[in-house]
DNA sequence: CCGAGGATCATCT
DNA sequence: GATGATCCTCGGT
């Protein structure tokens, strides 16, 4: 599906276009150079969702969740990690896809000096893993997709696409909100 | 491969 | 003051 396309699904909300931002294309520019990377696995979060920041309402944090469709939402946790989300949704409505793991496609050397001595394999199969690999920090936080330096371009057809519950939290475990990419080694962890 | 424990701090209660 | 949409290391299997 060619990027345009994503940016009206994203309006129709998180757990519509989750899927399908699957095999689309995340691309940043940075001054060390691009990186890019296939996207393989995402959880969507939303306000009626006791896992999610947002369940609480706005707060500073977690403005960039109630931005509208295409925003970034960046937030820093376990005090050195950052993870990357794309907004979904009419605006106010806080919901969003976390990017969970990507298959590496460009910058592949630079992703390997950011991330320091790892396994290929490591490089970006988690969300903190695959932002440090990507350079995303805070700086991005509430730009949209639309005008910042990172964005989505050509992707790929995925495979065959899993649904599943989603991982690392204690409340709503068991909504079904996790999507991967069935077969591809890049995905965190296999269900 | 798997599970336990520590790192480290912005954000929220 | 407590916690976390995580990652890494280390030990056991």
């Amino acid at each position: 599906m060619p990027p345009n396309s994503i940016f009206r699904e994203l309006e129709k909300g998180a757990l519509h276009a989750a899927p399908l931002l699957l095999g689309q294309k995340l691309i940043h520019h940075t001054s060390e150079g691009v990186t890019s990377g296939y996207i393989v696995e995402v959880e969507v979060y939303t306000s009626q969702d006791a896992a999610s920041h947002t369940y609480r309402g706005e707060t500073t944090r977690n403005k960039a969740m109630f931005m509208g469709a295409g925003t970034i939402y960046v937030y820093f946790t376990y005090g050195m990690h950052y993870c990357c989300n794309i907004v979904a949704g009419p605006a106010g409505s806080g919901q969003g896809i976390l990017i969970r793991a990507l298959e590496p496609v460009e910058g592949i050397a630079l992703m390997r000096q950011r991330r320091g001595t790892v396994t290929d394999r490591n490089l970006t199969n988690g969300p903190a893993k695959l932002a440090q690999a990507m350079g995303i920090t805070k700086a991005l936080d509430q730009k949209s997709l639309h005008d910042a330096t990172l964005w989505l371009g050509d992707g790929v057809v995925p495979g065959e696409i899993v649904q599943t519950t989603r991982i690392g939290i204690k409340q709503a475990i068991d909504m079904p909100w996790r999507f991967y990419v069935a077969g591809n080694p890049y995905v965190s962890k296999i269900s």
